[in-house]
DNA sequence: ACAGATGTTGATGT
DNA sequence: TACATCAACATCTG
């Protein structure tokens, strides 16, 4: 599930449990979850920073850029990237797919647990800010997204569903929310990026706050949240995961279709790829 | 049963 | 350069 509404709120929940507390043992329980830079294959496993990671210990600090999370667990820098499936947990005992767990000097421990193994831990060299923004552009959330800002980032040729979802653009967007964004500001997922005029990169900012903001709403209530996986709500998207059902503003059926191997969902009547976008 | 999806990010290839 | 495609991995849905 994780975009980046779902990083921040990890971050958030992370810092919470361990305030006023020591991490005391880092287990490894899949010892593979351990990568060099942040790889999403298991297979490269990075041995030893796994005991770089074994031997860290102390309070930690958590800073986030994108979906990406860098943790300073003592005098430790770490990069964490939740892949598809991560996410952390603070409870008595070891969830399904749990990768490792952090001792706390009080209370239950946290686990970080990856069905799909797709994330990861990774030790880090130099800075750890420097290691969670490298190659990441500004963060999606947390730098206030203005339209010019936004319009230099993608000015390219491609697609801008595509450019958006780069994270060297800007970072944060995934695949859901990018949908959902561009169908908040009216702008087809197949339009050029660099064909985006000062107003509708105003609207598409503006697109983005509200809907990483809403979202980080909805996935904000901690870990009664993860835990409650399992009871599906109503989709809450305007368009991702709705093809065939009316628009909500026209009532046009939603398409889809598939861009740089994933699913784009888009109204053609709000979201028209037409000359002229202001 | 099985084919084909799936929120992630890279490594390839044209 | 900049696309698209595949691969990593484990589940879930039709």
């Amino acid at each position: 599930m994780p975009e980046l509404p779902e990083v921040e709120t990890a971050a958030r929940n992370l810092r919470r449990w361990t305030a006023g507390r020591k991490v005391v043992e880092v287990i490894l329980l899949d010892r593979a979850v351990v990568r060099r830079g942040l790889s999403t294959s298991a297979r490269d496993a990075d041995p030893e920073g796994a005991v770089v990671l074994e031997a860290a210990h102390g309070p930690l600090t958590v800073l986030r850029r994108g979906k990406r999370l860098g943790l300073r667990l003592g005098d430790t820098p770490i990069l964490a990237h939740l892949g598809m499936t991560g996410r952390f947990v603070r409870q008595q005992d070891a969830p399904k797919h749990a990768r490792a767990q952090l001792v706390l000097d009080d209370g239950p421990p946290i686990f970080f647990a990856d069905a799909r193994r797709f994330g990861g831990l990774a030790t880090v060299t130099g800075t750890l800010e420097d290691a969670v923004a490298a190659g990441l552009g500004p963060d999606a959330l947390d730098t206030p997204l203005d339209g010019p800002a936004l319009r230099k980032a993608l000015d390219a040729r491609g697609p801008l569903k595509p450019l958006l979802m780069d994270q060297a653009r800007i970072a944060g967007l995934g695949n859901i929310h990018a949908a959902e964004a561009l169908w908040w500001a009216r702008l087809s997922p197949f339009a050029p990026g660099r064909s985006l005029t000062p107003a509708s990169a105003d609207a598409l900012a503006a697109a983005i706050t509200r809907q990483l903001t809403f979202a980080l709403d909805e996935v904000a209530s901690d870990e009664v949240a993860y835990l409650s996986d399992g009871a599906h709500v109503a989709n809450p998207f305007q368009v991702y995961g709705r093809e065939g059902e009316a628009c909500s503003a026209c009532g046009t059926p939603i398409l889809r279709d598939v861009q740089g191997g994933r699913s784009t969902f888009w109204c053609p009547t709000c979201q028209p790829l037409s000359p002229a976008q202001a």
